[in-house]
DNA sequence: CCTTACCGTTCGAATAAGGAGAACCTGTTG
DNA sequence: CAACAGGTTCTCCTTATTCGAACGGTAAGG
């Protein structure tokens, strides 16, 4: 029989203080507790339990052995917990970190439906525009989208998605439509972020990047509320897909040079390296990557 | 099959990239492999490795599984390589602390045939009079002789000696020796320690302690050498059996108030908390435990 | 002193688990 | 297109493991 087994059977024995409690409490015979702790001492060539009639005593090779085992038959269980489905409903907390837009717009359906599907979990939602220490702070989760990632191996990139360049009608309609990114300095430009000079990256047809700088007329860390003023005609917005599409399809702005090339914006889900993926967070986990290869058309090949 | 051994049989498929590979390792057929991969991945209800033909690929659950199952297999590899004995002979170095005199005397003999035994430990012997830091200093055992151990989990019990007072025959020639513990305050006294001033307790008939403070007429922290004194006529020494038998024997020293009653000196063999017991150190605790049975006879009745 | 209760071991019979090997499917390669 | 490599599935078979009953021993209690 397996080894985990050998040493769960030590540990039995050795908690029920008894042969026969331990086989009623495994629910198996005594006979086969016994043989079976017989084989493990051949095996290990000692005496683990010395148990003649009247004299029940763990040897120290025993106790040794026995707090041995109780350590790595509790790691099993612990394994066996987070991925065994026991029990097909999830329940417990769970923590994620998401940006503000990306959260509202990209994930809310995804996480409300999420908590409707598992209605034993305790989902708590932070939406924070800054990246938060996942060591420090106790989420789960959090969600980044950034250019590229430092190569973390806790980071999984779930989805990409663009920059577009965006705006109102009535802007186009009063002024000439840029043809190219140089033309873009000639027009005012709305940046997300704070600073007071910005460059948006822009790829030419060999891939090779073309960086646009300039002074924006605005700048917010709220892609809809830039949104909203590139709607009021301001001037010219880049906003990600998951802000600029909606804004787009409600016929809000006009997508503006729409064949220029930009990096793609990836999105990751992190979660810290101390804290162990338990099932509830991988499920999490799984589902989110469906949900995002569906939104974004990432294919996640498994 | 056990639980460890499903978790092996991942780790291995896993570290082969493929089944077959895996199987040819393990030595067993691959279909055996191709199904027992699937029972494992049924029992926890996931796919942990997508192997569509010409697509192999482990799913992230698989990934964070072969994590764990990496690390509790090696935990269950480690302790069979400590207490299974795959090899009769032991080998590898074995670092003990042993209180100077009794080592000498008291062990000289056991750690000797101890190494002759096991030609193939490297054993270092330190000899201290001050208790050793376990913990700091890289010792796998340390010996105390004291009266009584703080309750340590780490510390066994391993024999008892004795104090007894000894002197030589001239000097009882000379005087007249002592009939109760209060005469010996009118005796020169040697004492075991540095302290100017010095206390022995004895028990009297009652088992009460009673106790003499006086200032020894000479100190050493070498039961030896204060031996020695004693045998040259200065004066009247206490002891513990593993120093004083010896020279009782040889007729150096002739035992005082043999009836009076003194609380037995405990033997421990401990070991750091940190290090965890392997086979040679086991084996090692082990013979040290009868060496003692045998030579003070206190009974480990297992 | 004998009885009852409890414990652990041993034995043969019943059973369940794991492995072998062939047939099969499916992409890949030359 | 054929050979090949890799994985799956099926049946058969060997083995390991369990069960239950019988046995020997100790301890407590009338």
């Amino acid at each position: 029989m397996g080894q985990i087994e050998d040493l769960r059977l030590l540990v039995v024995i050795v908690d029920c203080g008894s042969i026969s409690k331990a086989a009623a409490q495994l629910r198996i015979a005594k006979s086969a507790v016994s043989r079976r702790l017989g084989l493990l001492e051949d095996r290990f060539g000692t005496v683990l339990i010395n148990r003649q009639p009247g004299m029940w005593r763990i040897t120290d090779t025993g106790k040794e052995l026995y707090q041995r085992a109780v350590g790595v038959v509790g790691d099993v269980d612990e394994i066996t917990a987070d991925f065994a489905q026991t029990s097909q409903t999830i329940e417990g907390p769970l923590s994620i970190s998401v940006p503000q837009e990306f959260g509202i717009v990209f994930l809310r359906r995804f996480l409300i439906e999420f908590s409707l599907r598992h209605k034993n979990i305790q989902l708590q939602i932070e939406f924070d525009n800054r990246p938060v220490n996942l060591a420090r702070e106790n989420y789960d989760f959090a969600i980044r989208v950034t250019l590229q990632m430092e190569n973390d191996t806790n980071a999984k990139h779930i989805g990409e998605t663009r920059h577009r360049l965006y705006a109102s009608k009535s802007y186009l309609d009063e002024n000439t439509a840029p043809t190219s990114a140089q033309e873009l300095k000639n027009h005012p430009l709305l940046n997300y972020g704070g600073a007071k000079r910005a460059e948006w990256e822009f790829l030419d047809d060999k891939g090779k990047p073309v960086i646009v700088a300039f002074k924006p007329v605005m700048s917010s860390n709220s892609g809809v509320y830039l949104a909203d003023a590139a709607r009021s005609g301001l001037g010219i917005v880049r906003l990600p897909d998951f802000v600029g599409q909606p804004a787009c399809a409600r016929g809000d702005l006009i997508e503006v040079l729409p064949d220029l090339k930009q990096a793609p914006l990836k999105i990751y889900l992190i979660h810290s390296e101390k804290r162990r993926l338990n099932r509830r967070m991988r499920i999490f986990a799984e589902e989110m990557t469906v949900e995002c290869s569906n939104q974004t058309g990432v294919q996640n090949r498994w």
